[in-house]
DNA sequence: AAAGTGACTGACA
DNA sequence: GTGTCAGCCACTT
């Protein structure tokens, strides 16, 4: 699937590096609270979508360390529904840490749980 | 190589 | 409140 990106290297390595930036900041989203792909991203300096291709690749490894579920839309919406089986996932988890979420895959009380990095 | 697509967002009608 | 548009960056066709 990955092919070694012949050539331009350093576009690899970048893309890592970014990616490990990403990673870091959803690890550091406190228990009960969430924060968006555009928070995330900005504090990163790159794309919401960006933000979202990389928690869409994360391995069952990573999966299973980073609280990756507490990431959602910039309206509070579990975007990842679309995803499938992996949306209904995510609300599970945010019901099992205190987040209530409304039958529309919404963040209730949004604005109080949503939390922003740095 | 151009065009399409996506776990997105903010501005505007 | 919903609908469109443009911007975003990497990946797939």
């Amino acid at each position: 699937m990955n092919q070694p990106t012949r050539g331009a290297a350093a576009s690899g390595a970048a893309r890592d590096r970014v990616r490990a930036r990403v990673l870091t900041v959803v690890a550091a989203i406190p228990e009960g609270r969430v924060t968006t792909y555009g928070r995330a991203g900005r504090r990163l300096g790159i794309g919401p979508r960006q933000v979202a291709r990389i928690l869409a690749t994360l391995t069952d490894e990573e999966s299973a360390e980073l609280p990756w579920f507490r990431v959602v839309a910039a309206n509070g919406v579990i975007s990842s529904t679309k995803a499938g089986t992996v949306g209904r996932r995510q609300i599970t988890r945010l019901r099992a840490e205190g987040v209530a979420v409304t039958a529309r895959n919404t963040v209730a009380g949004f604005d109080s749980v949503v939390w922003e990095p740095g």
